[in-house]
DNA sequence: TTGTAGGCGTTATCAA
DNA sequence: TTGATAACGCCTACAA
């Protein structure tokens, strides 16, 4: 078995709290007491006990990242960087994919508290959910896309921090990219129905003139491929094709190249994500980069700051995004401004209502 | 605050320990008791305090998923599936990358116990380890390619239950398939040297003529890009490049794509582990699918029956590869046996040393 | 600056 | 079949 914190203060020769006010850091120890405990610590390979603590303390240290699916470049993207930013604040994230059940987000809602600190939710929340900000030492976290913040009758959204992505200034960019190249018959290949993406309602707006096609269920390839199809054969001069996921926009590759449609001298695709596929498709992929490192780090941030007692109102953060212009509407020969990878600058953090973002962490 | 089980108790009119006994179905309690405090706890909203029940039994119901990186997709398939598994047992996953680095994976081993019931490990593992069979109360289970049990000096992984994946069976199977479309002069795409990968040293020797190629760090889309230009330099006249991983396969395509050079007419390519990425390719992608799902339920069962006191000798589970022919072999029309996505009948189960695995959890 | 005592909510021992 | 009572290991008023 291994040590407890009595036995560490029975070998170093103090009580039971010095060992307890040694191992938190409190200011009021003298250096020698202090040594004491570290020798005895160190010599009985003491380690303190999480559930003990968690019990008294009422904290797991425990963060679920509620999401639909983890198979999706992006989402698997986001956790990877939310895992190791969270590791930093000595936090712990347990994935928890709902399958698209509200039924699953509601119980990892639940949760917090009884095994999550917090959640930080990824994608459409369902309808009749409690107030969610009731409980902000226990704080929920949303990552969306910009402009989506309706949620449908019900939702209660309102009092709870969010990083978002700027959406509309993407979409906004993705136009002006494909005027400079002379586009103008466009697409747009939307996300599903009711999917609260605000990047499919972004590029509708940027693109007011052009049809929207949606997929009946998910926005995977498949469905990319499919609506492509669709597209040609509604829209026949259409030249340009833009996609609310890398997903579908290779899925759109896929099909275009199958036609013996060319890419782009015929129709240019964009995609959103910036997945790692689309710098090795043929042609690579025109798209927009999130910053899943930045993103985490913003939402870490909220996360702490309300474990910490912050009771502000609640904050939202909206993140630059960084249009990837690449071969998918460039060509091999990258025509027109800017070579492979070349990127727009990306715009400044805004923050929304409530208190300002601490300063000076920006930028990567 | 939450009621306790003290509460309910006195709501109730019974004894702490009756109600303890009903919510953990104890046998020995009246049917009189039983209602009479599942009302209470009903009327209460009552839930158990997961801390505080850590503490008493000193199990939190997480186990850990350590593995390298997330983002790739075979990873985040197997995550995917394993947390869905979880879910059946009533644990949850914390995802735990190393990023390769070994310190991280000893970290991450060490912390069984303290805040993991059991760890799953998934990629090479870290030489110099403490004995982790010591401790069977808090299992590892290994999941790798077959053929990978060396793990390097003073690796410790003898007394460890593994869920292997059957890299020989596989690697004869695409052999086999290859020969039956003709095709002999081939290249093999391996991963990194010490990688612990059984996936390319049976590739390398179920294909025992060809030469192997291996990139100096990771196995990602840009190392089978170099790799699939220096392999030409090397070999003409090759015929197949046959990869230990679907990413490496698709780095490889873009590559001969960009030469120009005809896939499959003129040059062959296979992959491992049929990542969703190989259905949209152009061409799409021949490989080999590692069946997530069954994969995941072998591993929790394999853990929950070491939490559940299960001491026999470890357990070595071998499962079969489908091999999934696509357009990278077959072309458009599939020349030769099979069509898209026809595969080889998946073989038996192989359980290694130890008690057999429990029937009829087989097929999904 | 240090120590004592009590409690966080649950499960387990043992006697009734 | 049931119930008092003692842990589990840590943290923190409060007293010294």
């Amino acid at each position: 078995m291994s040590p407890t914190m009595r036995e560490v203060a029975s070998r170093a020769g103090v009580s039971l709290k010095s060992v307890s006010r040694v191992v938190n850091g409190h200011p009021n120890t003298s250096a020698e007491v202090r040594a004491r405990v570290e020798a005895a610590i160190a010599e009985l390979g003491w380690s303190p006990n999480t559930h003990a603590r968690s019990l008294r303390t009422g904290r797991s240290g425990l963060i679920a990242l509620s999401l639909p699916d983890l198979r999706t470049s992006s989402a698997s993207q986001l956790a990877q960087a939310l895992v190791t930013e969270a590791e930093r604040q000595g936090l712990r994230v347990a994935i928890e994919p709902s399958h698209g059940e509200a039924a699953r987000v509601r119980r990892t809602l639940d949760a917090r508290g009884a095994v999550f600190d917090a959640v930080v939710h990824l994608g459409p929340l369902p309808a009749d959910l409690p107030d969610l900000a009731a409980d902000p030492g226990h704080p929920v976290v949303l990552v969306r896309a910009a402009e989506s913040l309706d949620t449908g009758p019900g939702g209660r959204t309102e009092g709870l921090d969010s990083v978002d992505i700027d959406a509309v200034a993407a979409a906004e960019e993705i136009h002006r990219h494909l005027r400079i190249i002379a586009r103008s018959r466009v697409v747009v290949i939307g996300r599903e129905e009711g999917a609260a993406d605000g990047v499919t309602s972004a590029l509708g707006a940027a693109f007011s003139s052009a049809p929207v096609l949606r997929p009946d269920r998910d926005a995977d390839r498949a469905a990319g491929r499919e609506l492509a199809a669709r597209a040609l054969a509604r829209v026949p001069e259409a030249d340009a094709l833009v996609c609310a996921s890398d997903e579908l926009a290779l899925g759109v590759l896929s099909q275009l190249l199958a036609q013996g449609i060319a890419v782009p001298g015929q129709v240019a695709v964009t995609g959103h994500g910036n997945i790692d596929d689309g710098q090795f498709t043929t042609p690579t992929l025109t798209t927009a980069d999130l910053g899943a490192a930045a993103l985490a780090r913003h939402v870490l941030d909220l996360v702490r700051a309300r474990l910490d007692g912050d009771r502000s109102p609640a904050r939202r953060i909206v993140l630059p995004v960084r249009v990837v212009r690449r071969e998918s509407t460039l060509g091999r020969d990258g025509i027109g401004a800017g070579a492979d990878d070349a990127a727009t600058a990306p715009g400044p953090v805004r923050t929304g209502p409530g208190a300002e973002h601490p300063a000076g962490k920006a930028a990567p």
